[in-house]
DNA sequence: TACCTTAATCGTAAGATTACGATTTAAGTT
DNA sequence: AACTTAAATCGTAATCTTACGATTAAGGTA
């Protein structure tokens, strides 16, 4: 098969899921860091910071983008790449929200 | 293609992709989030829990397993599943990590 | 021993992901 | 208009993922 049966799950469950698949990956991982350590917004020099072809670069560019991450502004000839503050936040407390939800071990 | 360039990362990048690419599947969501909120541990009824067979279930279950996000252990006839509470703290802060390397927008 | 239950593994099909080179698109420059 | 630069998209190949039915393995029960 190789589809997720996506509508048998909460969207919420979907939410968190597609989140973490964004960041399921080392270079999707190098770019967020990157962009996070960086005080301004990266007008694509991140292409020259990773060990992957332009295409490659461009196509996670495109993933963290599909999920909000990141957004990128044109700025004459390069685009700027920055995080979404808001997402960056909502990522955080949904992710946090998850790993609250285990507290201390009833057992094991 | 289709196969990542593991060894162009850092291990710290590979390990929160690896953790954040175990998360990334609403099926394995729900999974976490049913053993997170039940009190003891969970003798083998999730395949009831979830829309997917027995043997797909058992499968992302193995994968969390493989990130060691939760740990099962033979009782009887069954199987009991929890969650591992070391490397659950460990997933946690390492996700706050990165979740914390952004602050105040200094642009965009 | 034969049977039942539970869960892992096998085999397999459909589809998604990763990666790259080549091409295209868009903006600025000469 | 022709050229250069930057980044997205296209086309494609290899590999991974998701899902299920069928089978196997392990443990308990009749």
């Amino acid at each position: 098969m190789g589809l997720t049966k996506t509508q048998e799950f909460t969207s919420q469950q979907n939410d968190l899921a597609n989140l973490a698949k964004a960041l399921g990956h080392p270079a999707r991982i190098a770019i967020l860091q990157f962009l996070a350590t960086s005080q301004a917004c990266v007008c694509g020099d991140i292409v020259d910071e990773l060990p992957l072809s332009q295409s490659t670069v461009s196509q996670h560019l495109k993933e963290l983008k599909k999920v909000g991450l990141i957004k990128g502004s044109i700025e004459g000839p390069s685009v700027c790449y920055c995080i979404d503050n808001e997402a960056w936040q909502n990522a955080q407390s949904k992710m946090a929200a998850l790993f609250e939800m285990y507290k201390d071990p009833s057992c094991c």
